[in-house]
Formats: structure tokens, sequence, C-alpha cells
DNA sequence: GTTCTAGAAC
DNA sequence: GTTCTAGAAC
């Protein structure tokens, strides 16, 4: 029997989100933790040291019954950032917060990967694509070092920058929905790839230019550097790190 | 999303 | 000659 599904959107963050019993049916180096909800995954790709994914759990809610459809939001309501926000209607707060939670909790154990592994803490921030390449909604959570060999190409880099649009901060996305800012989040998405594909490579923290992808990450891993031996010194100085580039949610 | 690779850029 | 990008295939 040819089964011939077709690859294209890629299915397998989809696969994943239909998983009735994750801890068993999925890896551990590929689940890090579920809810009823949502789960989070190791990006199978990272681009950064420190690189996850939150996705919405399918059906919704996790008792409604897969074969007989009575999961309130259609599976199309989970096809992608856009289809979340047109079609999501009133479920769709409760949803993003559900994975903003998850996205909180996981944030927290990067914060101690980073202390035990590099000494100090970075930042970390978190988004969604425009327009992704894999089907099912997922928010990004990573660290803002982009040092990771699989960050590799110009697309790689302007698909993550904060200030493009292609790249949709959480709080964008949130503000939208807790203003039921219709028109917002139907004018974005058509910008986001032509601002997208015409963008220079520049470092979005210092703005200064790159002419290949290889001088922009000579250029990261140097910055990371600096970065990490001001926060140790910082550290060594005053017993803790007072470091603007650490975001403030830390209580 | 990645891989592969032709040919542009150096 | 080598490095790098970008488009097609998957």
């Amino acid at each position: 029997m040819s089964k011939k599904t077709s690859n294209f959107p890629l299915q397998i963050l989809r696969e994943y989100a239909k998983v009735r019993s994750p801890a068993r049916n999925i890896p551990p180096s590929v689940l890090l933790s579920h809810t009823p909800y949502v789960m989070s995954i190791h990006d199978a790709y990272p681009k950064s040291k420190y690189h996850f994914l939150i996705l919405p759990r399918f059906p919704y809610p996790p008792e409604a019954d897969l074969e007989r459809d009575k999961s309130i939001l259609p599976l199309g309501v989970f096809d992608s950032l856009e289809t979340f926000l047109m079609k999501g209607g009133e479920h769709r707060w409760t949803v993003l917060q559900q994975m903003v939670n998850m996205a909180r909790d996981v944030e927290e154990m990067i914060r101690d990967e980073m202390f035990k592994t590099e000494g100090f803490t970075w930042k970390i921030y978190m988004g969604f694509h425009a327009v992704p390449s894999m089907n099912h909604l997922h928010l990004h959570v990573i660290s803002d070092d982009h040092l990771s060999p699989h960050f590799k190409t110009k697309k790689h880099h302007n698909s993550f920058r904060p200030d493009l649009g292609f790249f949709v901060p959480l709080a964008s996305v949130e503000g939208w929905i807790k203003m039921g800012d219709e028109e917002s989040i139907r004018r974005h998405e058509l910008n986001s790839s032509e601002i997208l594909l015409s963008s220079p490579l520049s470092c979005f923290r210092c703005d200064e230019s790159f002419g290949n992808m290889p001088e922009l990450k000579r250029h990261l891993e140097g910055e990371f550097q600096a970065r990490k031996k001001k926060a140790l010194k910082e550290i060594e100085t005053t017993g803790r790190q007072r470091d603007s580039d650490v975001s403030s949610e830390e209580s």
C-alpha cells in the first residue's frame, strides 16, 4: 500500500502534537515537558545554544475525542500563527497563555543550564515565524547568542531577528489578542516575506554590517565571549550579575 | 525545515 | 583554486 503522504509542509510537529502519551511515545531527546494542553520539544536543528519549541496539543481540550472530532478548536486553527489568529476566536488567549506558561518554565530551565555551563545567563527571547515552513503552530524559545552549527544562512539570521517583521515577538501577539486588534493581525503577514528577503546581514544587537555569514558568525562568537567576560567579572566583584542583556522577569 | 550543488564572488 | 550563496529538490 503506497500511502505517500505529502511531506510539505513538514508534518513532524503536528505528529508530535497529536501523540496521546508523549512521555511514552516521544523520545526524551525530543520531548522536554508536557501538560494536557501543550508540550515543549528540542528544536531538531537549534539555531542557538538553547532553542526549544512550544506547541499546543491536539485535540483541544485534551478530553476531546480525536476520532469523533469533538475538539472545540478544529485542527486547521493550529496550522500556523496566521490561522490561529484568524480562526482561534475566543480561545486564542487561553491557548496562548498555556503556551506562555510553559515557555516561562522552559526559560527558567535554560537559565539554570546557562549558569551551570557558562557561569552566567544571557538573553532568551520568544516569538513566532510569520511564515513557518513546518505545519502546526509553534512558539520559539531561543537564547540570543546564535552560536550553533545549524545557524548558517542569511535566511536563518533574518528569520530570527526580532526587528524585521518575519519573527513576530510573543509580546506583539499577546498585544494583538488582548486588544482585539484584528487589523494589525491582518496587515502583518503580508509585509513579512519581502522585508526578510531584502534585508542585508547585520548584527541585530550592534547594527554592524557583514558581507557574508562566516563573518557574522565570527562576530557573534566574539560578542558572546565579550559578554561572558563582562558578566563573569561583574559576578566576581559584586557577587551577582547586573547585565542589561538579561531580561528582567526574575523575581 | 534541510540537503545538494552550480556558479558567482573572491 | 577556494569560499560562499541561493535555488531546486526533497
